[in-house]
DNA sequence: CTGAAAATATACCATTTGGTATAAAATGCA
DNA sequence: TGCATTTTATACCAAATGGTATATTTTCAG
């Protein structure tokens, strides 16, 4: 590992917060400078623009929740099991990734929707895209183990998962009180137990 | 009405929805003379700075969807039929709103909610504490006509709607495809009749 | 340990930012 | 209509923005 990827693997590290907090338009060069420590000729020499910078620091920071999903599953044997690690990682999780500045799709989506499609704009589609197909996907699972009831439509409630997890994480932090995320997340929980299980 | 005021009208009526869709701090000064046609000079005699038209801006945002809902309800004669107003504005208003930026609360919280408390950020939380009540209080007063179920928590269900439709209009507005919004609304419909109901 | 290459710091650039002092113009009462 | 007052335009300011050219330092292979 070169310097230089070390650096720029420091820079990352160090910004991704900012940018998930400030914005990724809404911080500056000077921002970045103040965070590493660095000068804007490092910066520069290791990322083209400031645009660059930012799309490292989003896949950072969606990286590190997906990261925690997926070790939140510890190897969850039945479907329902795997989809209750959801709403459990965001229960646990959300105190962590308050203080990061919240989720970076949330963030990303509301900056970036109403603007041509971007670089960033795309990357929220498309994590949108994932998590959705991935939800679906593991109910429709379920539904061959006979698991989840068969007339259960798997893409509705992989919808109303995302927009529960996305909503009460928007209340919480405007209110400062996790108590509407732990609502949002308990209807979740409600739904896998009561409208997906079978039987 | 005097010129002034007119004209203040004027500037908010038409920067309004440019805040709304590049955020009320990433707007500047020079946004507004655009959409307005008016020179500096002209706006700052009849605002103090740039954040007092920002919070007259969100201000009369915040009034257009609070005037399109209370208008939704047309006379609503059971509690039944004034919770359902809700979602219903919501999905006939969506493409009109979508269009000045989305939900004004939705995209102040996101901006706002890393900051020390703001007058924005203040009054993202009064109007997301006056909505709760308001959703909590028809419940409840449901509850006493027997429209209601007694053992429904009100507040309960007000986070849950609240969180299915702002987390909707993110879905939404970021796929750039209103299913999902759809998807968040129905469910609130499903929860009115089915969990809420008595009977 | 040396020296060429890679990485970082410094100093600068044009542009844009929010804001202001003042001059010009429009308003509206008598 | 005349004229004082209110309202708007012009010209300017210091500071901050993203970015670059170049000088200095650090790295690391031979």
């Amino acid at each position: 590992m070169s310097k230089a990827e070390r650096t720029r693997q420091f820079i990352i590290e160090q910004t991704a917060p900012i940018f998930n907090k400030l914005g990724y338009a809404g911080t500056s060069m000077s921002d970045l400078t103040a965070a590493t420590g660095l000068t804007k000729g490092a910066i520069y020499g290791n990322f083209e623009n400031k645009e660059e910078v930012a799309l490292a620091a989003f896949d950072y920071n969606l990286g590190l929740v997906q990261e925690g999903l997926r070790a939140g599953l510890h190897g969850g044997a039945t479907v329902r099991e795997q989809l209750l690690a959801m709403p459990r990682f965001y229960r646990e999780a959300y105190p962590h990734f308050c203080q990061q500045g919240g989720c970076p799709i949330l963030n990303a989506a509301i900056e970036t929707d109403d603007a041509p499609p971007t670089a960033l704009r795309q990357r929220v589609q498309a994590s949108l895209a994932r998590w959705h197909r991935h939800v679906a996907r593991l109910i429709e699972q379920g539904q061959q183990t006979g698991e989840i009831r068969p007339a259960a439509e798997a893409g509705r409630y992989a919808t109303l998962f995302i927009a529960l997890t996305e909503g009460g994480i928007m209340v919480a932090k405007a209110t400062g009180d996790p108590a509407a995320l732990y609502t949002s997340l308990a209807h979740i929980e409600q739904l896998i137990e009561t409208e997906l299980a079978s039987s």
